[in-house]
DNA sequence: GATGAATGAGTATTCATTCAT
DNA sequence: CATGAATGAATACTCATTCAT
């Protein structure tokens, strides 16, 4: 019955914030950004359309807000000691981290690459580069790996057209797992497995 | 003074279809089928929205018709003597015609992922999998292609995996490539090599 | 191969306005005014749309085409010698004749019921008196005939309340009739017969 | 500050629900349902388009909605004892009732004339013949009235046919009242006491 | 903070009518 | 005379957003 303090407040807000990204997320995910509507992310969230803007200024920072949370995870994956080094056992590591995100966020990573792919979301995320932390420093980490194995590797091993089919292979790989149809098998563990293999 | 003969009319009608499924790919591509207007593509073909009408019953059905051209003129491209048999040489064939193609329709292809893309493409091609030729071909001719090989690699060789691989590497490559900066330097025919060279 | 002679040219027009009409009017009275397209009746009496604009300068003026002819055509009946005197058998024969009517032009009744009584056709019909010949002529007819049966009837006839219940009853005859499913058995003689038996 | 009970949202509900079926059966009667427009029937019910479509889900739901309540509201009237018996006396009372209706509510009956003719409106009622209760009540009742009357009749008394005229007379009885120029002297009671004498 | 009634700009679709041929 | 492609105004319906309470 006493009043909240702010910190009480400042919870239930952030709850209820969180509550409603999820919400959209699913149905965004599902059904797609134009086909979702707000009073469905309301409805499913268990409050009011007039309360979605209490807290989102729009649907579409709504998007937003949803993409620079997600981004922000996704990175915590990528290179989680921050070293901005792949050793070898830690870039079987790298490629089996990605691989479980995959699994985990099927959904999550459908919606991107679908996102992705809008040519206005590439405009704006080329407008706006500083936003979202962007991935060279994963290229550069990358690099530098593939140039180390040159070491290794018989004269005329070519480490940037190595790193190029490493890239082009586990994005093939992404997309097919992403789109692919829950009912087919798709022998995930096994490709993994594989790119491992041939990469390493 | 007379009316125009039949052939006219036939003609007339042709080329607005195709100018039309023209206006509208290059929109839903851009910018998603629920975000693109008859208005947008009537305006940008240069006709009224009516007369859209008079050649497509929907814009559901507009898209449809697009996706069953677009596919239909791909396979010409994947099996073109239809023979449905795939030699060591026409492996090598066949990859470099995939490239060839990527290269010379690069905006075309762009386009066509960004379509394929689409929540609600993929949706109808869920639920209307009969009414579109499906690539079943394609698949049995590498299936096959693979299951070959097994004979002259060593005992242990997984024919599905590799061919799963090579499906997945192929995806990467074009979807890298078509949405590459045309600045960049990727290095195309050396990864298209590449691939030739690891999968042939 | 000889041209056609004016007369020629003017019977191919009557004939082919005729036409026009009556694939207008099965339309109408089947599917009502406003769910009929041009289209629709123009493919049903298997010319194009411009040349039914060659002959009825737009789908109003076809349907009141419709109306005069069909009320001119009803005129015929009512009082087909034109004398304007009902003797007790002519009466038989009146009541008779608009029961034949009914039955054979059931649709175009129907047809004529829901127009009368939309407000727009009424409001026509008082605005343009003069272009329809209006029923005038047949009320006094019939004022003329019940008022002859006061010399028959006991005193206190009042034969302005009998005309009256006459009138009420063929239009509620009328209506019924023309409103029934096919299906239901109206016994319609009957009704006939013992409306004539009545007011006789 | 605080938001609306849910009692003070349900009666703005209710009120307004009421408000916008009034405008629209005006508005379908008096033009039809096709030519009647949800701007029309909005903008005389002062609201805008799209809360219409807050309380009904369409034009059909809404014409629906009213002749459900409109044939609700005349059931009220047609056996207000709801035992559906008919006794001599109470038979007078029944066709005074309906005379009394008709001349209190002129207006509302025209309307409802006007609605009931419209094509629209009869496919509703016989494609939803069970959604919307029949007068099997009324039929039945008067049935068996009229049958109970062959006792007191001469032989050769057809019941049948006499609730026939009896049913053709009232309905014409109706729509000629219903349309009738105000100014034009109907011998209402008159007609009405005739009708009684010849059918009680 | 919370509600949901209310708005209005937008969208697919229809169809009477025009007009070049 | 005849055709049907083309137009454009109208119409039902949707939905993000606002706002009184």
């Amino acid at each position: 019955m006493s009043p909240r303090t702010k910190k009480q407040y400042a919870d239930i807000r952030e709850e209820k914030r969180a509550l409603i990204m999820q919400s959209a997320l699913e149905h965004f995910s599902l059904n797609g950004y134009h086909a979702t509507t707000i009073s469905h992310i309301a409805k499913h969230a268990g409050i009011s359309k007039g309360l979605m803007y209490n807290y989102f200024p729009s649907k579409e920072e709504l998007l937003k807000e949803i993409i620079r949370k997600s981004v922000d995870e996704m990175y915590q994956y990528f290179d989680p000691d921050h070293d901005g080094y792949l050793s070898g056992d830690e870039f079987e590591d790298f490629v089996l981290r990605i691989a479980e995100l995959l699994k985990r966020k099927k959904a999550v990573w459908r919606l991107f690459f679908r996102l992705l792919m809008q040519e206005d979301v590439q405009k704006f995320f080329t407008e706006n580069e500083n936003q979202f932390r962007d991935l060279p420093g994963i290229t550069a980490m990358l690099s530098e790996y593939f140039n180390r194995k040159k070491e290794i590797k018989p004269p005329g091993y070519d480490p940037f057209l190595d790193m190029n089919m490493f890239i082009i292979t586990l994005k093939g790989f992404a997309l097919t797992f992403v789109f692919s149809d829950d009912q087919y098998d798709f022998r995930f563990d096994d490709v993994v497995k594989k790119i491992i293999e041939q990469y390493k």
